[in-house]
DNA sequence: CCTGCAATAGTGGTTAGCCACTATTCAACC
DNA sequence: GGTTGAATAGTGGCTAACCACTATTGCAGG
């Protein structure tokens, strides 16, 4: 699989210094070329065209994931690993959706971003396993939910049932909105079937799971 | 209000240089240790009892959190702000409790950290812009609401209103607690008398309120 | 013009949860 | 040995929410 050319950014010297020494004590690893800010990264990317970009989400003038997501817009051959020092969530799933190869915390072993390296290669993710927890289950599941949400219901229905997460009954919403407690009975009635939830206070529950996020 | 004797610890050698020159600069501020861990950090507190101890969360052996902990537990009259990079509520409750007198957000501009040198000289608290929504209003009334489930409630009591807040309904609960769907019911009945709530499902609205907390 | 969707409104029936009682058993504590 | 608290169980009444209908108005698109 021959040479491997890799550019590193991190606004911390020290850190930056510390990555381009580990990872060049891999044979088969050059380190073409390093920068300390997103500006500077992008455009020795653009430049040197390197198989792997390893770039710190938080760095000056452009972020990491800036970075990624123009380098990755535009359809350059450069496979991203992302690193970090947060453990959030909308950083992480932001990153996923612009569709980064790798995505690491920082306070992990230096030994996880080679075994990351590895696998971008062979053109796999990987993703630390801090992050993981945020795939799987629940967080698929609520996002699909509100994606429902969002393209299924009218706009009536949306505010409907914004007021019935805030624990609001239907006489208490039909006074807001200046309608019949049935027209709102019916809006409910029909977020239901359209969600396809079943069950005595059903609808309550859904919308309070989805919480601030409605 | 003469010399500050000041102690800072942080596991990062380029970010610890930072601030000891910074604060450095200051005409009334000498800093009169600094380490690399919490176990070090600790020894030189108890050692030479600065004013002060700036100290990072994210340290090897004992974290910045425990330090300020047996530090502040132990009754000496050195002050403690603590540093971090995670924006999260859980170690900031936490801090909070323990009753540090500075906590910031390490990306923020040095002249914070200088700010909260004055605010703490002078026997107040200082806590950066970015945690303080972690305060007021919603949280505070929250962990009231926590309290008074931990304080009112009997064992079996929370163990349903955990149930309730899963969504499950009465007959469930009884067939899952191998009971009665009416103890079930009378349980539901005292919880909320006891913790003053009415209306319809508002049990189910205060317990899913509480969500992952119960 | 007509079809379809959204919003409005109504009727009637079912049920889960709330409310207010009473009652028994058992263990702990003074 | 009486009191207190917790857990258990039951009855009866009330209402919000769900469910399944029907129906009208109005607007947008083919």
């Amino acid at each position: 699989m021959g040479q491997l050319n890799i550019i590193v950014a991190d606004d911390h010297p020290l850190y930056r210094s510390g990555v381009i020494d580990a990872v060049s004590k891999m044979p088969n690893i050059r380190v073409v070329a390093h920068a300390e800010n997103g500006m500077k990264a992008y455009q020795e990317i653009i430049a040197l065209r390197p198989d792997i970009a390893i770039l710190d989400i938080e760095m000056p003038i452009l972020s990491g994931l800036d970075v990624a997501k123009k380098v990755l817009g535009e359809k350059h051959q450069t496979r991203i690993i992302l690193l970090t020092m947060h453990k959030t969530k909308s950083f992480f799933l932001d990153a996923m959706e612009s569709g980064v190869q790798g995505y690491l915390l920082k306070d992990n072993a230096i030994e996880e971003l080679l075994q990351c390296i590895a696998s971008v290669e062979q053109g796999n993710t990987f993703v630390s396993p801090q992050f993981k927890g945020f795939l799987n289950n629940q967080d698929e599941a609520l996002s699909e939910e509100l994606q429902m949400v969002k393209t299924l219901l009218t706009p009536t229905e949306k505010v409907i049932l914004k007021l019935i997460s805030e624990g609001r009954t239907s006489a208490e919403i039909a006074d807001l909105l200046f309608v019949s407690p049935n027209t709102v009975d019916n809006h409910r009635s029909n977020i239901t079937k359209k969600l396809k939830l079943e069950g005595k206070n059903s609808l309550l529950k859904f919308s309070m799971r989805l919480q601030n996020e409605l």
